[in-house]
DNA sequence: TCGATATCTGCCCTTTGGGGCAATTGATAA
DNA sequence: TTATCAATTGCCCCAAAGGGCAGATATCGA
């Protein structure tokens, strides 16, 4: 549960609190360059976590901080030993886990071409500028939280349409047309009272109380 | 008006059917080059129109297509005499005007790097693969269009929005709160009567015959 | 000064929306 | 088999929306 760095450093609500402001996951395959990042973005106040290759960032990230919540982005040096830096960030952006930012001294136009191509936010050559790799990692955490806001706000909004009966969906998409509530009667060949009750339930279920806040709703779901 | 290759080798309507699938520009100083890639371009059904220059697109590009309508998007040389392909890009998304695609042969990472991060659309190495030239270019009119389409609609709406009063516009807003037209009278000290008529009005000026309508509409917009 | 507009309001009427109360039917889970 | 839930509907009531008709002011450009 605990590791050696967290029993060192930092307290339980430090980390968390670390980690609200943002999780730098760091791959290097030098020790001395790792810790001198853990440095820098301690005293950002960032949360930095640092692995030794793109493997062991694979096994290990997720046990690490999956209790942690906050936005997260991650800093790779493109050439490394084992998978190299543009071959983790296609796992990465598959499974849209986080922004990466590539690192690099040696590299070729090929790899920094292909690094954006597939996705990656940013890319930075040796030697780097202190301030540049900050304001990037920082805008790289806003897209990160950005993302994150939406995923959760489309899952919540999928939870609530769930709860919907088939009836009622069908109800609200049609008042979602702007017909009027004998329109859909006639349309589902169903009474008046009953178009009221389904209306009315749905409303309930999806927790708004005009229909104006309804349409802003279905702006942002597909029913 | 009309210039050499116009005359020489497509009528009016044929040029405008062309623009319409797409306006290919392309910058390169070599004028074997240019001609190639019109070749090429005329062949896929695009239209395409070439520039010796930077400064030369700059100054001409306007007056040779404002007269067509369709997406378009710029196939720019890295480096070109006077003003680089870079600099030209500056200037272009500052004023939005149209994706940019770079292309170069023997370009450091730092120009590829500072493409990217001002905003160029994408990077291709030469030697150049055909298709993944046309893709590109293909999803870079796609964008170019997207937006076009998004700018008109944002446009359109602003044209209704100006019609209404002050008045009609605070009512409005209030609807758009969830409001009831006696929640609103109040609020504004006004009677229901003349809150159902500035409503009524405002209604027929954006064209909108339900509240679903109008939420729909105010998504997309702000009041 | 005249006509066009915007703002404001009252009276009156119809259609909708929202919802309580009560009842029936069919299906499904305990 | 019983209880619960979705779906259905009728009756009735009130509030809100939509809108015609008519009239009053006020401002502003021709």
């Amino acid at each position: 549960m605990s590791n050696v760095t967290k029993l060192r450093t930092i307290s339980q609500e430090e980390e968390q609190a670390r980690a609200s402001k943002g999780v730098v996951f760091v791959i290097d395959d030098d020790a001395g360059i790792r810790s001198a990042y853990k440095r820098l973005f301690d005293i950002e106040g960032f949360l930095c976590v640092t692995f030794e290759s793109a493997e062991a960032f694979l096994l290990r990230f997720e046990e690490a901080t999956s209790h942690l919540s906050g936005p997260r982005c991650l800093l790779c040096d493109v050439s490394l030993p084992g998978m190299s830096g543009l071959d983790l960030q296609l796992e990465i952006q598959q499974q849209d886990m986080m922004p990466v930012i590539f690192m690099s001294g040696v590299s070729s136009e090929v790899e920094v071409v292909r690094a954006y191509k597939e996705g990656g936010y940013a890319f930075l050559l040796k030697p780097l500028d202190l301030d540049e790799l900050l304001d990037t990692i920082e805008s790289a955490l806003r897209l990160s939280e950005s993302r994150r806001v939406r995923k959760q706000e489309a899952q919540d909004l999928k939870a609530l349409v769930t709860q919907l009966t088939d009836r009622e969906k069908s109800v609200i998409a049609l008042v979602l047309e702007g017909l009027t509530n004998p329109q859909i009667g006639e349309r589902l060949h169903i009474a008046l009272r009953t178009v009221k009750v389904h209306r009315q339930h749905a409303m309930q279920k999806l927790g708004v109380t005009s229909v104006v806040e309804l349409a802003r709703l279905a702006e942002r779901t597909s029913f």
